[in-house]
DNA sequence: AATTAATGCAACCATTTTGTTGCATTAATC
DNA sequence: GATTAATGCAACAAAATGGTTGCATTAATT
């Protein structure tokens, strides 16, 4: 069984969901899912598939409501990717601590 | 064909390949093939199919000695899915922002 | 009540992924 | 020169992925 940080990175993965993650952001509101998959190519299905992987991973909740389902994204959920990243944030975010640790590397820590 | 970022995303989906990043950074210089093999259960093998996935997405890099290759890892090819996230980030940095969105969504904005 | 629209369910398919094993090759060592 | 160690290459297999289609169900509309 994949933990909730491992389906989070595995939703992520696939670039049609990233889209699906950034058009509910855009759209600021909950989309069915027919609206959602009128900003694709693919079909009702696939898009469902997708949306099913971002449930599960938490990214995006549903709420039914008559015959339709809405699809509200929850970004809060991409922390543990960013919370992962802020391990290796230093290396692009501060060039001084990068030399930093090779100097502390060379010349041994003070 | 798989554009960079798209690699990337893919290599960090599998939580083997987070962990030789990890491995990688921690262990602040290069390792051999073997090496790493030794810090998992899986088969060199495994761990070679592994490698060459971080080393298309650009994440590692690899230098040949004799008759052993070193993995050295590329923290900052990580930086486009901090780039992506940003986008996000938002949503749980600042929770006065969100704030700020809601009522400008449902006032107007000033 | 009949029709239409939104979705669910299930089967199917091709491809990719994640791992394995066996054997070959090449480089270092005794 | 023979042996050992590090790696490459190739075949294989199981499972997951990303997509499709057909049909059923349920809710809204006319």
């Amino acid at each position: 069984m994949l933990d909730q940080a491992d389906k989070v990175f595995k939703a992520i993965a696939d670039p049609t969901r990233r889209e699906i993650i950034h058009l509910l952001v855009v759209a600021s509101t909950a989309l069915s899912i027919t609206q959602v998959t009128q900003n694709f190519e693919i079909s009702r299905q696939g898009i469902t598939k997708h949306i099913k992987s971002l449930q599960e991973a938490g990214l995006v909740s549903i709420s039914e409501q008559g015959r339709e389902k809405y699809c509200r994204v929850m970004p809060v959920k991409l922390k543990v990717v960013y919370d992962w990243l802020s391990a290796y944030e230093k290396f692009w975010t501060d060039k001084l601590s990068n030399l930093d640790d090779f100097l502390d590397k060379k010349y041994g820590k003070t």
